[in-house]
DNA sequence: ATTCTTACA
DNA sequence: TGTAAGGA
């Protein structure tokens, strides 16, 4: 019975490490965005030409890409955008949002 | 099969 | 913004 745990154990350790690899290395196209984001591609080209949203930018590649972050930016702005904002002020919001985000997480990492 | 740009409705 | 054309 304990040897039974402990497998049960290690499965849910690996499964919450394997979470975190996933969402690190989730790097999609534009279509599967588009097709989980609701947005359409040429929205999101859109998006990314005036510079609200990045994308990984792989060495002589035309093509987008679009990790996790940048997805959940996405979603974040079509929230916005469905409460009336404009693209723009959508953009700063989430800016501001991701920037308290990512500093905080910063110090989390520097304890590891 | 997918994505890219350009361009016109 | 949506969509079609034409190339990679």
């Amino acid at each position: 019975m304990a040897k039974k745990n402990q497998k049960i154990q290690s499965v849910k350790e690996k499964s919450v490490l394997s979470d975190y690899d996933f969402l690190s290395k989730l790097i999609v196209g534009i279509g599967e965005v588009s097709k989980i984001t609701g947005i359409p591609q040429r929205q999101l080209r859109y998006w990314q030409e005036k510079g609200l949203i990045q994308t990984a930018d792989e060495a002589g590649s035309t093509i987008r890409r679009f990790d996790y972050l940048e997805i959940k930016k996405i979603l974040l702005i079509k929230e916005l955008l469905e409460e009336g904002y404009t693209l723009e002020a959508a953009a700063k919001k989430i800016e501001k949002r991701m920037e308290s985000i990512n500093s905080a997480f910063k110090k989390l990492k520097k304890l590891s």
